[in-house]
DNA sequence: TCCTCATTTCGACATATAACGAATTATAAC
DNA sequence: GTTATAATTCGTTATATGTCGAAATGAGGA
C-alpha cells in the first residue's frame, strides 16, 4: 500500500505530469526542465524527489548535472505499466503537446546555454 | 489533463483505495463501507463523491440506500486499466486483506442490522 | 586554494485536503 | 402529515502539500 501511494501521490500533481511526459524523449537535467516548466529549480527538484521517491524516475550525476530519465521497464512491471498508462492518459493534451516542441527546443538548440545539453563529465 | 488529474487525485489516499478494492465484492451500500472503515458516514460519502467525480465508480439509489459499485469497464478503457493496475498493486496488502474479510461479514451476516445488506426498495 | 554554478535542503507562507459533527435532504414507514 | 433513517452538504479544524527565496552542498575550473 505504501508503495503504491507513493506512486498514486507522486501522479496527482500536473507539474509531475508534465515532467515524467517530458521525459519520454529521454534523459533531462534539472535545469532543462526548470526551463520547460518555468518554476523555480528548488520546486523542480522537490518534485523529481517526490517522483524518484515513487521509483517512476532514475537519476545519475554527471559532473555538476543530474540527469533524470524514466524508470528501467525492467524494474518493475507496475512502475513501467503506470507510467505506460499516464502517457497514454495525456494524449492530445496541449500543455504536454507545447512541453514537447519546449523540450525538443532546449535539448537541441542549445548548446553553450545556462545548461550544456550534452555535456559528458 | 483534467480527468487524469481527477484520476490520480481521488487515488492518492489509502481509504479512497481500499474503498475501490473493497468494491470487487460488488455493490456497497454507504453504511457498509461505513461500517468496514470505521469513518464518520460524512467522510466515508466524500470519499465516495470524489470517487464518482473521477468516474472511478458508479452509483444507485435505490430506496434509502446508495449503491457503488466499480465503474462499467466499457464505458472507459483508461478508468479500467487504470482501476485493474490498482487492483494489481494492492495484492498481499494487510489491511486489504482484512477489509476483504470484513466486507463478506458484512455482506453475509447483516440481515436486519443498521445496514439491511440486500433490502430492494 | 578559491570561485562558479547546478542542484538540493531549509524555512516560511498560502492553499488544498481529510476528518468530524451538525444541519439538510430525500425516502420510506407509520 | 409526522417520524425515522440513509446519505449528503456545510462549517470548522488540523494536517499535508506546492511554491518560493535563501542558505547549504558538491563538483569543476581558475
Amino acid at each position: 500500500m505504501r508503495d503504491l501511494l507513493a506512486i498514486t501521490k507522486a501522479l496527482a500533481d500536473s507539474n509531475r505530469i508534465r515532467i515524467l511526459t517530458m521525459l519520454r524523449a529521454g534523459e533531462l537535467c534539472v535545469c532543462q526542465i526548470v526551463e520547460v516548466l518555468g518554476l523555480a529549480p528548488s520546486t523542480v527538484s522537490t518534485h523529481l524527489s517526490i517522483l524518484y521517491g515513487a521509483k517512476l524516475v532514475e537519476s545519475s550525476k554527471r559532473g555538476r548535472w543530474v540527469y533524470y530519465r524514466l524508470a528501467d521497464p525492467h524494474a518493475s512491471a507496475l512502475v513501467s505499466d503506470c507510467i505506460e498508462w499516464v502517457i497514454r492518459s495525456v494524449e492530445n493534451d496541449e500543455t504536454i503537446e507545447e512541453d514537447r516542441e519546449k523540450v525538443a527546443r532546449v535539448i537541441s538548440v542549445c548548446p553553450e546555454e545556462l545548461c550544456r545539453t550534452s555535456n559528458q563529465s
